[in-house]
DNA sequence: GTTTGACTAACGAACGTTCGTTCGTCTAGA
DNA sequence: TCTAGACGAACGAACGTTCGTTAGTCAAAC
């Protein structure tokens, strides 16, 4: 029914699964039950649909950090980051992996768009380990720019093993994860 | 004058950069200083260039694990083997590259076979870490598994952000990636 | 004189995209 | 209530371009 709904999950689909070069807008079609031609009736051209996956990839990001209560202390705040991170990158694995793995592949305004929104969403891990460090809910020489690069390093690697019937509850995992950070 | 080692360094670089569907063959011509048409007196098709770049990317890895001595304890082991996967990181960015992000791109039995090589790698992490724990070198609790995999998760994405010229040499981003693994 | 490696030229296939057309569905006016 | 016409959505065909690859030629090096 809701038919460029269906083109734009399936882009995301594709895309996480083959990359954006190895998707044909035929394979495309195929995938959702049209015509090639059919397609750009939903779209406007197929960087369009890379583009719109990506973007809401970024916007899950930002919805996350968002939602991380302002009051609470450096270790919570880190802490709800962390969470909000796997909660996006296991719920929207195609979006996640398209916005992660397939940006290289937009024209040069969108993909330095994209660094940017990417450099700030860092940043707000570095400020919550910044806090923590200095409000003493995390180790008082904790070096923020390495602790969170070697976090999302870890976060965004998730969907590569992560399994929701695994061994580790998402809890558990995010546990997990802030243990290593906080030494 | 070598003009076969040129052409797959240049794949490496080129697949490392734009990946395998992104290159063309044409585009790899340029790169090196020759048409397309005469790359085909030094390879046999874009597929094999495409297996002897990941290649290379394998048996570094494995050369890597043979440099570590087999005597040390865990600990030290472990420590062998991060200091040696950051050196084939850094000094094989593009073999590495391709390695672990094109071998997609392969047909489903060399895929195979480098998920299997990958397989075993990640094993001899778990090994000396299991080991450290029992000989005392590692914290007792110390899960392999998941410490294996943070661990490679953090090595495998170096070479999007570590700089030779920035604020960490090698040794002291080892030391940085053993104290998180080992609390 | 043979071999090597670069060239020119061409191949069929696949690419993203546009085209004119058709076929229902919905709405406004008679 | 019936009908005219606008509309969204899908179609098959074709566009020009690029893809990986091959064949044949020719000059230089051994």
């Amino acid at each position: 029914m809701n038919t460029r709904e269906d083109v734009v999950a399936a882009a995301g689909r594709m895309f996480a699964r083959y990359g954006y070069q190895g998707t044909s807008m035929r394979d495309l079609g195929r995938e959702v039950g049209l015509l090639v031609s059919s397609l750009y009736s939903h779209i406007g051209s197929k960087q369009d649909l890379l583009l719109e996956v990506v973007a809401r990839g970024e916007e899950l990001f930002g919805a996350s950090v968002k939602r991380v209560p302002a009051g609470a202390n450096g270790r919570e705040r880190l802490r709800g980051l962390v969470a909000g991170h796997i909660d996006v990158v296991l719920d929207h694995r195609d979006e996640v992996r398209t916005f992660l793995n397939e940006a290289r592949s937009l024209d040069e305004d969108h993909r330095a768009r994209v660094v940017e929104a990417r450099n700030r969403y860092e940043e707000s891990f570095r400020e919550a380990i910044r806090a923590g460090a200095e409000d003493g809910s995390l180790p008082p020489e904790t070096d923020a720019a390495l602790t969170a690069i070697f976090l999302l390093s870890v976060l965004n690697a998730l969907d590569r093993w992560f399994s929701e019937s695994g061994r580790l509850s998402r809890r558990e995992l995010a546990d997990a994860v802030m243990s290593f950070a906080t030494r």
